[in-house]
This record gives structure tokens, C-alpha cells and sequence, in this order.
RNA sequence: GGGAGCAUAGCUCAGUUGGUUUAGAGCAUCUGCCUUACAAGCAGAGGGUCGGGGGUUCGACUCCCUCUGCUCCCACCA
């Protein structure tokens, strides 16, 4: 039957994963086994699949499946995160096209919408990674929001809350008064806005009346001094010696404030002299709770001043603005204005000006679980990949800052806090363990008192418990509870693949969680992945439209040509700057692999041919080749090296078996190959796609299933990976020497323009390299008879080249021009003379020899006597061609 | 502003406790080939002194200091 000329991923790649479905290869459960575990990053549900997640979730695919082949219980659990604010943010804006405003429905109608826009849009992203040919277990799916996930994130609430780690406290959130909503930090987008700063006159109080002296605040919000708390300078700033201690006046209301001391202002910058409005501005707040200033208030959620504010109650922050610029003009109070630009914060979603609000928030205390989570990493149990980054995780640990984990939103799990009527809260699994609490502090209670706190927990508040709770989901928030089977098995985890812009955010917490309430890590290597960027080094988002949808590239190149070339230019921890042309090169070589196939598969095995020295070499060396290969590919992934691992493959396999072996052994046009050579090619073929199966899946199980006769059920997945076999690695070196030895012969070949069809007589003045290897160059050099000589007779001409210490000879007198010729060897000489008395120079220093170790100074002696007699060899040459 | 990291061929990267023939790979480039598996191919070739400067050492791409440029994280100046 025709083999076509290309491969074809779309014929192949549907086809065998509903095999691999069917069969169960990706399902784990428990033996006897040792296992190995990876949980995916859970993308967002309703997200999906971009280049970032190809990368990512090709390295876990490479990893499970290279472990499934070498016999380990392999489990990859996959699933996907509730996202709170994304998701949120999707399900309002989608309701806002359809008229709907979320203030105007329930919180249960609102999750109703939630819930079914889930239904129709998650899981999108978990259906593309099975294009990609992700081997998940896909089984043991899990979200976070299941019931039982919740249930532990809750159990997990009140654990820490019974421990006394959790508290309310108050703190400063990006509040968007259009979307009457506080945002996190990632939703705020700064940008650069003209804007102006203003100097205020703040008089000196004399018994509480304004005094003959003032001082001059710069302020880009005037309409806020009715919040002021104090003005401050710089202790060390001599311009306001005198007034230290004095206490000023704000303008227009005359309330009386405190000058303050504080190393925050600088001295250089406006005035020198800050005010001090604790309630709306975050680093005011921090110097506030320094000096115990009070907090005023006087902004609405609206944006609108309130009474607080005493003057120009009602109106929006910025109509203030011009009203109170215009009141301290008449009043004297304004010494100048002056354009000045600014970072101002907007919302992303309202695009209103964001303003910093005081609120009350949940927070996790989270010193000493930093402790414990550092020390994982410091004593190495858990090992980052790249290393470089235990210092910035060291750095975070260090620094760690109390967690909020409340978020005013709806779509999550609800804080199980409840309030009572006169205040006070109780926290509980569920309402009634909570009324019944209540009950204890005021036996009169029901249930319809108690009310529940409206907001909902960060997401990461569940992710850090994914390791545990995609086990075993009722073990988060009890230590002491026995693990279930699955937990007990395959946790810890032994791989997770992620990001470092989440090694704090999830890693360290996972971390946290892992040794609360299991005692152990959770992971022993994390991978971490460098950002996927675009040819110009931009980070490849939505908004630039510079990132390919990735079902387009796999149907353009296949699902392994893509893999390949993400792969191919990838090491830990470095950026991914993707260019189409590296998935090109990954579909040139699953062309490539094919095309071998069809080679191999055009031959018929005869059992009566005799077997070429040639083949029986090549069978020799290229067996060799293989197990030294297993082994630098096995060093390879031990180090997480996945990169390298595939250009080793991509090398042996293109150039050592394709270009070399398969060209060696290959018959004259016609002829049968012998059995023997067949049977190994086939052999070398079947073990070269399982070293490839990892990265390339699809292509590998489609050849491996059709080089040789299959029964329903197998298949190379579940294979065993090659071991190492017992090999010389003196002959591979030898066999390379040859190779170089065709090469050189091929370069004179073009450079005299020998056809290389053309026979050639060759003689070697070296025995160095083993006679069986002369059949190589027999074949690939299309050499007629080679003539082993210990030295060159004087009365041949040609032209000659050296491989180490081996010179070959050409007798093509006719075509060498011997000057040509001439400088060719002294541009050699030279350039071996230099070289030589670098050496000498090495050899000369008494202090190198006593002190270098003595392998390295024997080297130095090889390379001495090995360029003396390069020298001495072209040297004799150069005579022969003065003649 | 605080912290971390990077700088090696045109491009993307290796270079594993400083020493294996005066730096390696892939891609790209150039030259010659439609050689009956593959032009998504075959054969061959050229190309860097390792960002600049200083230091330690018998010896530095590799260690230290410094300058320059870039990236990331955190905090953001009224």
C-alpha cells in the first residue's frame, strides 16, 4: 500500500486517544506500585487554553508518561479553579448585556447564572488539553468548588479560626464606587494622568485661632483636608525647626491638627510637609497607625463626601474638588497650583477612579507557617527548579505580610462567619453549629437573628488545599483525621509544573497547607516555567493580539510539532520567546520520523542475503550509540533538563540514525536487505519512537503500532522505556573519527568540484581507525579501495586533511593547485603553532604543574605531542607539494 | 525606592563544584544538489574571544568588585 509522502496528524491524533481512552491507559488506582504523582495547576474553569498552558501542560505530559513507562503508577490529576473575581467578572458582564445589573438580583439568583455559565463554559480548557494529548486521569476531575472542596475550604476556615490565626481587621482596598465593589490589586491598572498639585496654607494654631504663620502642603486632593489627621516633616528637616510640636489649623473648617515627625516624607518633593489623611490614602493610614492618629472618614461608597466632611456634604469627590480649589482661593488659603502628572488607578472593569477605602477584612496571620514553609525549601526537601529562585522565595518568606483572604464578591465559598445582633460573630461549618454557638452567648437566639458575612474567601484559599483535597477532600481542617487510600498513596505529589509568578501566591501556601494538615510537603521538585512571549519579547496576551490560538497551531502543525517546538527552546525558569518557526521545526521532524518509516517499511528482508560488514558495523555502532544516548537522556530528566533531553533525541535520531545508520545499511536500488540488519533497524526504530513517545505521542504510537504486527490492547505507552545496555564508548569515538573522515572527503569532494558519484582512491597513514569502520567510508564517501599506509609514499600528489592525528590522502593530483594548497597548511601550521606554545607556556609554569591536578597536566601533555605531530605531518606535506 | 535575576555566534539557548585540544547546539545564512524515504529534503561551509573595566588564581565564559543595558517580583512619593 502507498504511504503518503507527508504526515498527516489529523488521521492519526483523534483516533489514538480515543484508544488511549478506552483502554485506560491514563487511570490510576493504587497497588503495590511506587507512584508517581503530578496534580495540574487547575486553569480557570471558564478560561481557555492559551500558549502559556501548552507549555505547562506539555512538560506534565512529558513527565507522566516518560514515568508511566518507566513502571511507576503513574497519576495526573486534572481540573480547574473556581477563579473567583474572573469568573465573576464574566458571569456580571454577561448579565449587564442582557439588561441584568447585579445589584438589582439576589445572591442566589446571581449564582444560579453563575452556576450554569459554569455548566456551559467549563471544562473548555480541559477538552483542548486532550487535543494536546495530555494523559490526565481523567477520572478524578475535580473543581474547586465541589461540594466536598468546599466543605474542606470551610472545615479549613474554622480550623485556623479555632487556632486563632484567623481575624478581622481593617485595611485599606481599592474600592471602584461605580461598581460599588472593592477590586484586587491585579484589576487596578495604573496610568499616567495629568492631574495637579496644589499648595495649601495650613496657619499655625494659636489657642486654637489661626496664628501670623503657616505652613505650605502640596496635595493633589484638596477635596480630602477635612480628613486630615496631622501634617508631617521629616525629623531632620531644618526649614521646620521652629514649629516642631505646634499643632496647625485645617483651612476652611478650622479643626486643629498635630505636626507630626515621620522619615517617610522626603524632603526634596513638593514642600516637605505632607498631610496626613489616613482614611484615604494607604501610605497615610500605615504613618497614621505609627502615631496613632485618628481615622475620619469622609467619603461615602458612592464617591460622595458625607457629613464627616462638614463642608460641601454631598457632593462627588471630584465637583469638590473644583468647589473647595475655588473656596481656598477666596480665602487666601491657595498659594499656587501647578500641572503635575501622576499614576492614577482605574478600575479595569468600570474604569472609574479608584479610590483607597478602609473596610473590614478577614485575614490569615502568617508567620509561623512561613516558617515551616521556608525550611522545606532551605533544607532542599522540596526543590525549585530552577535554583535561583529559593532567594526570591527566601526573600518573600521572610517578609511575609498577613494574608486577606475575604473578597467582596459573590462566586466562591462564603465566609462561615455569623453575626449577631449585638455585634458579635461566631464562626462555624454551618449554620447550625453556628446557632448553636450563638446560643451560648445568648440563649435566645434563632436561627433568623444570625447573619451571615456576605463575603466570600480568596481563591487561593482553596487552591493551596488542591494536593490534599483532589484525594482526599475531607481531610483539609483536620490534622489528626487518617488520610484516605488515595491520599495515603499518592500523596506527597511528586512533580508540580507552574509558573513564578504563583510561587508565593500558591506554591508557598500549598506548602503551608501540605505540612498543617499532612504533615509532609506536598511536592518534592516544582518546575517552574518561564512566561511565553512573542518574537519581540512582549508577554502574550489578549489585549496585543499577539498570542496564535493554540487548536489552530496543532491543526496547522499537529499536536506533536507543536509540542516539539515548544519544547525545543525551553529550559526551567527561562522566557519563551515563540515564533511559528520553531513549531515548523517540530512538524519538519515528525515529517522526518515518518519519512524513515516509510523507508524501512519500502525494504524486504531476505533470509538468504549475507550481511554487509557495513551493516553488521553500523548494527554494532549504532546499538552502542543507543545506550549511551538512554543514559545522558536519563541524566537529562533527573535534572530536569527536558530540553535537552529532546535535542538529544532529535539529533540521534535525525542525523545518527537517519542520516548515518539508515544511509550505511541501506540497500543498493532493488535489493533485499538481510534479515538480520532488517530485524535490528526495526528494533532500533521501535525503541527510538519510545524514547519519543513522552514528547511526541501521537506519531510514535501511530508507527510503533504499524512497524510490526499489534494486538488490540497494546500499545507504546505502556511499554517499557529502553534501558541501557553495555556498550564501548571507545568504538563510538572511533566511529565518529570515520564519520569525520567522510565529512572531510565530501568538503574536498565540493571544494575541487568531484562529483560524488565519482570513485575515489583514499589512503590512511594511520591504523586508528579499526579496518571495520573502513566500510563506512567505502559507502558514504563512495571510496573504491582504501590503502592503510604508515607513512605517505613521497611519490604520491593529491591533497590531504587530518582527523586528529589521522591524515587521509587523496591522489587527485590534477586538480590541486598547490599553492592553494600550500596555504591551506600554513594557515594550519599557524594556527597549531599558537596553539602549541599556548601549551608550552602552561607547561613551562612550574607552578602549573605542582598545582594542577594531574589528569589536567597529562592532558596538556597529550595536546603538546598530539599538535607536534599535526605539525610535523603537514610540515612533511608542505615538502612534498615544494617539490 | 526594596529585592532577585540575566547579558555567550544573526536568532533562541547549553556550557554541570575554574582546567577534556585557544567556546557548543538548534534555527537562520551561504554554496552545491529534484541522489528512486523525505525540497517539511540531502551534502558541505562560514560565523562568537563569552556586555565594558578592574581584581583573585599557575589557569576565568565560569569566583569577587565596579560600570552599562535589560527582565521579573514587591512597594509606589503627597
Amino acid at each position: 500500500m502507498e504511504i503518503p509522502a507527508k504526515y498527516d496528524p489529523a488521521l492519526t491524533e483523534d483516533k489514538w486517544y480515543s484508544y488511549w481512552l478506552k483502554n485506560k491507559y491514563f487511570h490510576s488506582e493504587p497497588d503495590e506500585r511506587e507512584p508517581y504523582t503530578i496534580v495540574i495547576p487547575p486553569p480557570n474553569v471558564t478560561g481557555v487554553l492559551h500558549m502559556g498552558h501548552m507549555l505547562n501542560n506539555t512538560l506534565q505530559d512529558v513527565l507522566i508518561r516518560r514515568a508511566r513507562m518507566t513502571g511507576k503508577n503513574a497519576c495526573w490529576v486534572p481540573g480547574t479553579d473556581h477563579a473567583s473575581i474572573a469568573t465573576e467578572a464574566k458571569v456580571v458582564a454577561k448579565l449587564k448585556s442582557e439588561g441584568i445589573e447585579k445589584t438589582d438580583i439576589t445572591r442566589e439568583e446571581f449564582l444560579a447564572h453563575a452556576w450554569e455559565w459554569k455548566e456551559k463554559h467549563g471544562g473548555i480548557i480541559l477538552e483542548q488539553l486532550k487535543k494536546l494529548g495530555a494523559s490526565c486521569d481523567w477520572d478524578r476531575t475535580s473543581f474547586t468548588m465541589d461540594p466536598e472542596l468546599s466543605e474542606g475550604v470551610i472545615n479549613t476556615f474554622v480550623h485556623y479560626y479555632n487556632k486563632g490565626l484567623i481575624y478581622r481587621g481593617v485595611r485599606m482596598v481599592n474600592w471602584d464606587p461605580e461598581g460599588q465593589t472593592a477590586v484586587s490589586d491585579e484589576e487596578v491598572i495604573h496610568k499616567e494622568t495629568p492631574s495637579k498639585l496644589y499648595y495649601i496654607r495650613y496657619y499655625i494654631s494659636e489657642n486654637g485661632k489661626p496664628g501670623k504663620d503657616y505652613i505650605v502642603v502640596a496635595t493633589t486632593r484638596p477635596e480630602t483636608i477635612m480628613a486630615d489627621a496631622a501634617v508631617c516633616i521629616h525629623p531632620e528637616d531644618e526649614r521646620f525647626a521652629s514649629i516642631k510640636g505646634k499643632r496647625v489649623l485645617i483651612p476652611l473648617i478650622e479643626k486643629e491638627i498635630p505636626i507630626i515627625e515621620d522619615s517617610y516624607v522626603s524632603m526634596d518633593f513638593g514642600t516637605g510637609c505632607l498631610k496626613i489623611t489616613p482614611a484615604h490614602d494607604i501610605n497615610d493610614y500605615e504613618i497614621g497607625i505609627r502615631h496613632k492618629l485618628p481615622v475620619n472618614d469622609i467619603l461615602d461608597k458612592w464617591g460622595k463626601l458625607n457629613e464627616k466632611a462638614i463642608i460641601l456634604v454631598g457632593e462627588d469627590r471630584f465637583a469638590a474638588r473644583k468647589k473647595i480649589v475655588k473656596m481656598l482661593t477666596e480665602g487666601g488659603f491657595l498659594e499656587k497650583e501647578e500641572a503635575y502628572t501622576s499614576q492614577i488607578g482605574y478600575s479595569e472593569r468600570t474604569n472609574a477612579v479608584i479610590e483607597p477605602r478602609l473596610s473590614l477584612q478577614w485575614f490569615m496571620k502568617m508567620g509561623d507557617a512561613s516558617v515551616e514553609a521556608l525550611r522545606y525549601v532551605e533544607e532542599e526537601k522540596i526543590k525549585l527548579i530552577p535554583d535561583k529562585y529559593r532567594n526570591t522565595y527566601r526573600h518573600w518568606m521572610e517578609n511575609v505580610k498577613d494574608w486577606c483572604i475575604s473578597r467582596q464578591l459573590w462566586w466562591g465559598q462564603r465566609i462561615p462567619a455569623w453575626y449577631l445582633p449585638d455585634g458579635e460573630l461566631v464562626v462555624a461549618a454551618n449554620e447550625a453549629e453556628a446557632l448553636s454557638l450563638a446560643q451560648k452567648i445568648n440563649p435566645g437566639l434563632k436561627s433568623e437573628d444570625l447573619n451571615q458575612d456576605p463575603d466570600v474567601l480568596d481563591t487561593w484559599f482553596s487552591s493551596w488545599l488542591w494536593p490534599i483535597s483532589v484525594f482526599d477532600p475531607s481531610k483539609p481542617g483536620f490534622p489528626d483525621k487518617a488520610p484516605n487510600r488515595d491520599l495515603a498513596y499518592y500523596y506527597p505529589t511528586n512533580d508540580l509544573v507552574t509558573a513564578p509568578e504563583i510561587l508565593f501566591f500558591w506554591v508557598a501556601r500549598m506548602i503551608m497547607a501540605g505540612h498543617e494538615f499532612c504533615g509532609d510537603l506536598p511536592f518534592r521538585n516544582v518546575y517552574l516555567t518561564g512566561t511565553v512571549r512573542d518574537k519581540q519579547g512582549r508577554k502574550m496576551s489578549k489585549s496585543l493580539g499577539n498570542s496564535p490560538d493554540p487548536i489552530e497551531l496543532m491543526k496547522l502543525y499537529g499536536a506533536d510539532g507543536v509540542r516539539v517546538g515548544m519544547l525545543l527552546c525551553s529550559s526551567a525558569g527561562t522566557d519563551v520567546l515563540f515564533d511559528e518557526s520553531q513549531v515548523e521545526q517540530g512538524r519538519n521532524f515528525s515529517n522526518k520520523i515518518w519519512n524513515s518509516y516509510r523507508l524501512i517499511k519500502s525494504w524486504n528482508a531476505d533470509e538468504s542475503a549475507h550481511t554487509p560488514l557495513r551493516s553488521k558495523t553500523a548494527v554494532k555502532w549504532f546499538d552502542a550509540l543507543l545506550s549511551q544516548s538512554v543514559e545522558v537522556i536519563n541524566d537529562h530528566f533527573e535534572k530536569f533538563r527536558i530540553s535537552d533531553a529532546l535535542m538529544h533525541l532529535y539529533k540521534l535520531f535525525w542525523d545518527d540514525y537517519c542520516a548515518w545508520y539508515l544511509e550505511i545499511i541501506k540497500p543498493a536500488q532493488g535489493e533485499p536487505v538481510d534479515k538480520a540488519t532488517y530485524e535490528a533497524t526495526i528494533q532500533f526504530f521501535e525503541k527510538l519512537m519510545k524514547l519519543l513517545h513522552p514528547f511526541m505521542p501521537f506519531i510514535t504510537e501511530e508507527l510503533w503500532q504499524n512497524i510490526a504486527e499489534r494486538e488490540e490492547g497494546e500499545s507504546i505507552m505502556i511499554c517499557k522505556m529502553p534501558a541501557a545496555g553495555n556498550y564501548s564508548s571507545e568504538f563510538i569515538i572511533k566511529a565518529e573519527q570515520a564519520k569525520q573522515a567522510i565529512a572531510g572527503i565530501r568538503s574536498l569532494r565540493q571544494a575541487k568540484g568531484i562529483s560524488p558519484k565519482e570513485p575515489l582512491e583514499l589512503y590512511i597513514t594511520d591504523n586508528a581507525i579499526p579496518e571495520e569502520l573502513y566500510s563506512f567510508i567505502l559507502k558514504m564517501a563512495n571510496i573504491s579501495e582504501i590503502h592503510p599506509l604508515l607513512k605517505k609514499p613521497s611519490d604520491l600528489n593529491g591533497s590531504s586533511f587530518m582527523i586528529d592525528t589521522i591524515e587521509l590522502f587523496l591522489p587527485i593530483a590534477s586538480l590541486i593547485n598547490k599553492e592553494e594548497e600550500i596555504a591551506k597548511i600554513d594557515a594550519d601550521i599557524a594556527h597549531l603553532t599558537g596553539f602549541l606554545s599556548a601549551v608550552n607556556k602552561k607547561l613551562s609554569n612550574e607552578k602549573f604543574v605542582e598545582s594542577a591536578p594531574k589528569n589536567v597536566v597529562e592532558m596538556e601533555f597529550k595536546k603538546k605531542s598530539d599538535a607536534e605531530t599535526k605539525i610535523a605531518k603537514l610540515s612533511a606535506a608542505r615538502e612534498e607539494l615544494l617539490k
